[in-house]
RNA sequence: GCGCGCUUAGCUCAGUUGGUUAGAGCAUCUCAUUUACACUGAGAGGGUCGGGGGUUCGAAUCCCUCAGCGCGCACCA
């Protein structure tokens, strides 16, 4: 053949930082990531199945790691494979304001450069600082997502912050509150002295820390103690009703004795609550700063004092040791325990699990506060009639498979959260963030998004950023307003993210979605695994094992980076990432690129390409080239069966090998001799198989690698472009081997 | 404390209702070839499938048990 026939780009090894660019360029111009514009041009049946996915939004101020890379290719493998099967395929992108977390980081930076707190600038400048921050740095993520071939609809991108999105979060509360799921009451909340704003139960994270566990002479019992700080206002002693060593004592029985700042009265109390096992059986009570000392005076009717204050100082109650920061009273108290024959024992090494906010917060101190809560076990009606609790509706919506959890395992881990659920701490003393529509006029609360009138004045706090999350797969498609996207595309078809926010936002959705709209938010829930280092190690600044995506897309390609995040990974288990796999699949793209110039090169009648078309093989092929197609379509047949049942790195491991060992190593090397050999019939027919064997292989590899195969099939000289298609000829939307929607 | 997961070649992992001689990639070694592609091809070595016990004609796979590693939740006076 002479060379002149096979296009100019094929002459070099594939070059993925020149072909990307390009790719990119024309998907973006053909607008087919946009469901309509596929209806428009005729590529997707107007009646077609919906298929969806909402993107798990990251966080605006953030860059791309590796996680989102592994996020991006499998919803993008997802999205790409059913559009070319003919789907009404929507993926839609967006980003979240992070509200915590992206406030303390603007604080933090203006308090490095200007040495001034937001009380200094006050709640209005804060907020337009933040604003400009994350209008600077959002177009750096959606760049990067961009880089890494994600078929996403930008038509239609949401942001949590938006217009439409605040006024859906504003509807959804007031919905709520109306149903009586959203209450204001005073309770013990997890309180963040650092950040100065409550945190959920969702978000502490605990850090194990050895310390030293006192016990202390409390009259005739002995208690024990990591917090002696709390003890000042201890004047309740709490055994178990059970426990035969305090049988002489009664419930309400007074003791007189002698504590840290003089004597006391002390009751004691008989509760189940007391765990005999744990240290002496006896212990006392700070009510105010503790749950379960919370619950014990609640249900005993016990006086409850605060100790400590917002920011960790000792009130007045503490005596000489008020206004000093609880971490450095804590050994002077001891001291004076002492010096006062208080002091039993010290057990140095107790292994104790320091509560503290997750989200770059501090430690948790435990404090009464008046916040908003939902009540996920407070019987309500749900919008297709149903009368059940929240709690009920969440472990409903898995049972009855309207929801389905995968991998499996981790169905069992929701229900588990599930059961130990309580009510939602969803107020926030932050200023970044959906401002809670509550009006105060004295001792009078309104709900209501707009002012009630003269002289009521709006609530300071914000919603826990996870209530807003919880709409996303409805505000994103136009909710309140029940739009055509609304209809056409909820319940989406599958959520898919890290197993690491399967409380924080899946179980969230649900919550939202069942009581909003009456339906579940997705029919399936995908859940991956974390990517790790070569090691297995986590990635990390401090450990220097951080492999950035955008570097691996620059040295390797996307594609390769993709299927490197793809091949390995089975369901829900962690990846383990090194620099030598992603390079490997570099190779592969390469390979593609030289299978396609050799096939080219051997076109026999280039101006009649076969038919390729599903299921059809070409009447002019001999009997062992039809053999030849009949084993690609098994291998289509295969994949599609493997990506439907979401094992996408078998499915990527099958194509692989069926590209690498079977068709270039086999097929392309028997065709050798037959090209070059005297039987015409034999060697144009090869020739066609070739070419046919080829564009399966193509389109079976689109999903995976979408700009290798996207760039050969620019190259080609004739298609199977459909008739009644308008518009540029992608292989982004060209039909899957194995046909349309219905298989 | 309750629950979940993992343990298969030097490394990373497949092996979905039990069924020939347990597979792949990377790495290692040997050979070939200037080729569609050296970002190549052919081949080799390497495994008592964590230990023990059981069920079965048959177990990497099912059951019991032990060990190591990892994770989640709870407790935390």
């Amino acid at each position: 053949m002479e060379p002149s026939k096979v296009p100019a780009p094929f002459l070099k090894p594939y070059n993925p930082t020149e072909q990307e660019p390009q790719m990119l360029e024309l998907w973006e111009k053909s607008g087919y990531a946009n469901p309509d514009v596929c209806v428009e041009k005729g590529v997707t049946k107007p009646d077609a199945e919906a298929y969806s996915i909402v993107l798990p939004p990251p966080n605006v101020t953030g860059t791309l790691h590796m996680g989102h890379a592994a996020m991006l290719a499998i919803e993008d493998i997802l999205i790409r494979y059913h559009r070319m099967r003919g789907y009404k395929t929507l993926w839609l992108p967006g980003t979240d304001s992070a509200a915590i977390a992206t406030q303390s980081k603007v604080e933090t930076d203006i308090y490095k450069a200007e040495k001034k707190t937001r009380h200094d600038l006050g709640r209005e400048e804060l907020l337009r600082r933040i604003g400009e921050f994350t209008e600077e740095s959002k177009a750096t993520i959606i760049n990067q997502t961009k880089k890494m071939g994600s078929s996403l609809d930008w038509s239609r991108y949401a942001y949590t912050m938006d217009e439409k999105r605040y006024a859906a979060v504003m509807e959804a509360f007031v919905r709520m509150y109306e149903a009586g799921l959203i209450y204001r009451g005073d309770r013990i909340v997890n309180w963040d002295p650092k950040l100065q704003t409550t945190v959920s139960d969702d978000e502490i994270e605990r850090v194990e820390e050895t310390t030293p566990f006192y016990y202390f002479q409390y009259g005739p019992f002995v208690i024990g103690t990591v917090r002696p700080e709390t003890k000042f206002g201890d004047k309740y002693l709490v055994v178990h009703p059970d426990d035969a060593r305090y049988k002489e004592y009664t419930h309400g029985q007074k003791i007189d004795l002698e504590w840290i700042n003089g004597p006391i009265t002390a009751t004691v109390i008989k509760d189940e609550a007391a765990n005999m096992e744990v240290g002496s059986g006896a212990m006392t009570i700070t009510p105010a700063h503790s749950g379960i000392d919370f619950e014990i005076a609640t249900r005993h009717g016990l006086d409850i004092e605060r100790v400590i204050d917002d920011r960790g100082i000792l009130l007045p109650i503490a005596g000489e040791f008020a206004g000093q920061h609880i971490k450095k009273a804590r050994p002077l108290i001891v001291e004076k325990l002492k010096n006062k024959g208080l002091l039993v024992k010290i057990d140095e090494k107790y292994t104790n699990n320091l509560a503290t906010n997750g989200r770059g917060g501090g430690v948790i101190e435990p404090q009464i506060k008046r916040q908003w809560f939902i009540a996920v076990n407070k019987e309500i009606a749900f919008p297709d009639g149903k009368k059940m609790t929240l709690k009920e509706r969440m472990r409903e919506a898995v049972d009855s498979k309207q929801t389905e959890i995968m991998p499996e395992r981790f169905d069992k881990v929701y229900r588990h959260w599930i059961d130990n659920l309580r009510d939602w701490c969803i107020s926030r003393q932050i200023w970044f963030g959906h401002r809670i529509p509550a009006w105060f006029k004295g001792d009078e609360v309104k709900v209501s998004i707009t002012s009630p009138g003269e002289g009521w004045t709006q609530d300071e706090d914000t919603l826990d950023t996870w209530f807003s999350s919880g709409l996303w797969t409805f505000s994103t498609l136009g909710w309140p307003e029940e739009t055509a996207d609304l209809k056409t595309y909820h319940p989406t078809a599958v959520l898919e993210t890290g197993y690491d926010i399967l409380f924080f936002w899946v179980a969230r959705m649900i919550l939202m979605s069942t009581f909003l709209r009456g339906e579940v938010p997705f029919k399936k829930v995908y859940l991956h695994g974390l990517v790790r280092d070569g090691q297995g190690r986590k990635m990390s600044k401090s450990l220097g094992n951080i492999i950035d995506p955008l570097t691996m897309v620059e040295k390797y390609g996307a594609d390769a980076a993709r299927l490197s995040l793809i091949i390995g990974a089975s369901m829900g288990n962690d990846v383990k990432l090194s620099e030598d796999r992603v390079r490997g699949y570099k190779h592969f793209a390469n390979k593609i690129w030289n299978i396609a110039r050799f096939v080219l090169e051997n076109q026999h009648d280039s101006g009649a390409a076969p038919s390729t078309l599903q299921s059809k093989v070409d009447g002019r092929l001999i009997e062992a080239d039809k053999v030849l197609i009949v084993e690609a379509q098994k291998v289509a047949e295969e994949v599609s069966a493997d990506i439907d049942k979401f094992r996408l790195d078998l499915a990527a491991d099958a194509i692989y090998h069926f590209v690498w060992d079977r068709f270039a190593a086999e097929i392309i090397e028997q065709s050798k001799e037959i090209l070059k050999g005297d039987d015409k019939r034999a060697s144009a027919s090869r020739s066609r198989a070739l070419h046919e064997i080829l564009l399966i292989s193509l389109k079976l590899l689109h999903p995976f690698m979408p700009f290798v195969t996207e760039a050969v099939w620019q190259q080609l000289p004739k298609k199977d472009l459909p008739a009644g298609r308008q518009g540029v000829d992608l292989l982004m939307v060209a039909p899957w081997p194995t046909g349309g929607q219905t298989g």
